[in-house]
DNA sequence: CGAACAGTTGAGCTTGATCAAGATGAGTGG
DNA sequence: CCACTCATCTTGATCAAGCTCAACTGTTCG
């Protein structure tokens, strides 16, 4: 792992209202700039940071999508989400100063390292900051929450169409389509999210196929009816 | 809902060191007593806040149990946690202005208010304040992730073992027995929270007396053989 | 080019859900 | 204090969603 290092700046950084708080005067925002260290790139296949880590850093991520995941003693793996560009990941390693999970990036990637020590301080100053910091925190578990109703509370199908729908809005927030998407996970991961086996994530995914919902080529899925997938998951529980 | 209001202080609270950060400076613990604005009691089944109300303040619990829980478009509950003595709650709240989940007092409770705002001021200045808040919120992201973990990839048996360990270790904590528990809940909102129905729960605690494990008297539960429990949660995925 | 990886599909099985009937206990009002 | 009621819990019988195992196909990349 050779971080290739880069110096840079937040406030002409086209991620910025993704990550940063919005609305800053000019003299905060160039104190923002101090808050990224550095950039890092990560392979495919490579980890950011992973169970067990000094914490030290937030990441931003810039480019590339990452997956989360723990790990239990005996060594299941549960994905605990999927990151995208302007979403900040390393926040569980805040509360023992170790990460206790693994962030593995799907695609080349690169982030921007914010030294969380180096946030503390300036949040302390930057009120907009420290608000910022409580939100995106708050957001998480706010997120997290909505994973647990549905792995706690939803079949296949719908967990299946709920985890697409959030995808492409996701997606369509950075500017893609609205419609189609490229999926940088493997079945497998999709299932380890969903609680789901991935030949169940394969089977969903075909039915949805035959159901005129999704076109399915490897990877790249097109929602062809949207408002379908939709009612999927907001079917009232039969 | 007549908020039952009395003025105190942290500084001489014995639940200090559960949700206060430990080793201030004398002067800055009485600062920290600024924080609590009031006292709430709150009784058995009563919300303390519900999904949709306005944000204003985190609660820490004096006494009592709390269930917290998030309702799907389509009506469905899913139990998020169970909160008891020296725990934070109300964090869902702060990223939207509004709370995205309901509190709901499981007995006769009683929580102390603290403004999210004065929380936000006094931490720009007092540094362990600062970083106390910012790992509270780390630990539920920890939290919710053993949670995923839980409802992912755990079979039945081994989410209540996990779940009944838990219990009893925070009420160790609390200097309550090792061994035995009491319930606060019904079998309906533990099975909520571990993504199983009531009868399941009911089924898998018969059989945890059966194989000697737990003694089960409607709510009360003795952990007869604690070793057992802790192997069910740590087996192998076979 | 071939080996490892990723995905699909089928058959059969298991776990936990569903439906149903009682049992138990706590709270309430006469 | 007792009878009644409602909520909670237990247990049984049956069913189905999703898992497991297996075979095969397609893809990627070294």
């Amino acid at each position: 792992m050779t971080p290739e290092t880069i110096k840079v700046a937040c406030s002409n950084c086209n991620l910025r209202e993704l990550c940063m708080p919005v609305g800053l005067q000019p003299a905060d925002l160039r104190r923002i700039d101090e808050i990224v260290a550095t950039r890092r790139k990560v392979k495919r296949r490579e980890t950011l940071f992973h169970n067990g880590e000094r914490f030290t850093s937030l990441y931003a991520i810039r480019t590339g999508v990452f997956k989360t995941r723990v790990t239990s003693e005996d060594g299941r793996d549960q994905v605990t989400g999927f990151q995208m560009a302007g979403e900040i990941i390393g926040l569980d390693g805040i509360v023992n100063d170790h990460h206790t999970c693994d962030a593995v990036a799907l695609e080349d990637a690169e982030v921007c390292v914010m030294p969380f020590d180096r946030i503390e301080e300036l949040s302390r100053e930057v009120t907009a900051l420290q608000r910022h910091v409580h939100q995106i925190m708050s957001r998480e578990i706010v997120r997290e929450h909505g994973v647990m109703l549905l792995l706690g509370s939803m079949r296949a199908e719908e967990r299946l169409a709920a985890f697409l729908l959030n995808l492409v809005q996701r997606l369509h927030a950075r500017g893609f389509s609205q419609s189609e998407l490229v999926l940088r996970m493997t079945r497998e991961e999709i299932g380890s999210y969903l609680g789901l086996k991935l030949e169940t994530v394969s089977r969903t995914l075909s039915k949805f196929v035959e159901d005129g919902i999704v076109a399915v080529q490897q990877r790249h899925v097109r929602i062809v009816d949207a408002d379908k997938l939709r009612r999927l998951v907001n079917a009232p529980a039969c």
